[in-house]
DNA sequence: CCCGTATGGTTGCAAGTAGCAACATCCAAG
DNA sequence: CTTGGATGTTGCTACTTGCAACCATACGGG
């Protein structure tokens, strides 16, 4: 089939794209929470950005995801109490706490990634495997595109702890073109 | 450019959609509390899918986005104390109360809507209108999934209040089958 | 017609989470 | 040495959410 669906304006699609993003959103948590009791949303998904980025700052991380430091401090040290994460001072500022995942970290990590992924698989099951690495790839892009919105007082733009950046690297190659996707 | 980027394994792409997708999360309520202070990620959602509905009931609501009835509850009553929303005894069934936006709610949906919009706009500026459009699908499809697995003691099988539904219905035609919307 | 059960919805309670502000520490200039 | 900026931590507060208990209403069988 060449083109069944009917032609989207942009809007509508900008619209589609919203709003489905939005009640993604709503449901992340409630899944989070089933999928991991033991970690929350933001523990985990911090926990994940430090074994992507192989340690980063508090700071960074903050900035990446916008959230306050006191918040990201506080999942920390949760994080770490748990025995999840270690915080190494950092030689060159004595300010900083370079903070890695522990081989538990790792491993409880794993554990519920593995569990989400399979969660994720079953859902995914049927899509064609190209259609999979497109909509990955426009996620990326999305949310690369997020990075260079000001948008308001925000933190993010300063985030070198990126995992937009980890992600097109990894998964999109270098700075995959937004065209290069289409068709 | 036929196809630049590497050929993606599924896990690889399985892997970005979650890793993504739970970023998106994330930054979803900081950034709804950015946009529209007024309403809560929540409430906007729920506001907004009361719209497109034209009017459905609380435990619909719950239901599709796996919220427990009692925050549902509570929202809605914030919703009406705002003057947003407006409760409608059923005349068929004296327990349930249809709820309905209100003209301000409307109003009000409508602003913040459009704020996001903007943002998302920019964000979106220059996406091919065929990505935009195969993006939109794939969020669709994604949510459509979403629906289908049981996941656990959940609700949402019984949503009648689909956005889903809405969403495909209105812009990707009469069920597009997925394969439809490949290649 | 009455009672038991199921469903829709509200409220009490407790836990978790987030942001703001104040503070301690440390780096970098001047 | 002093001032300004950056990194983190902690106190405090407000909000959100889920669970459980609780009313009100419907539905069905005696």
């Amino acid at each position: 089939m060449p083109t069944p669906r009917p032609a989207h304006s942009r809007d509508e699609s900008v619209e589609t794209i919203q709003r489905e993003l939005t009640a993604f959103a709503r449901r992340a948590r409630a899944t989070a929470a089933r999928v991991h009791p033991e970690l929350s949303l933001v523990s985990f998904t911090l926990l994940a950005h430090l074994q992507e980025q192989q340690g980063c700052r508090a700071t960074d991380l903050a900035a990446h995801y916008m959230l306050d430091k006191s918040t990201v401090s506080r999942q920390v040290a949760a994080l770490e109490k748990l025995g999840y994460v270690e915080r190494r001072p950092d030689p060159d500022d004595q300010r900083v706490h370079v903070l890695h995942p522990t081989a538990a970290g790792h491993q409880a990590l794993e554990a519920a990634h593995t569990r989400r992924r399979t969660l994720l698989k079953e859902r995914l099951a049927d899509w064609p495997e190209e259609d999979l690495a497109r909509f990955a790839d426009y996620l990326v892009r999305y949310t690369e595109a997020w990075g260079t919105t000001p948008l308001r007082g925000q933190a993010g733009a300063s985030g070198m702890c990126s995992s937009a950046q980890s992600a097109s690297a990894s998964i999109a190659g270098p700075s995959a073109a937004p065209a290069s996707v289409s068709r």
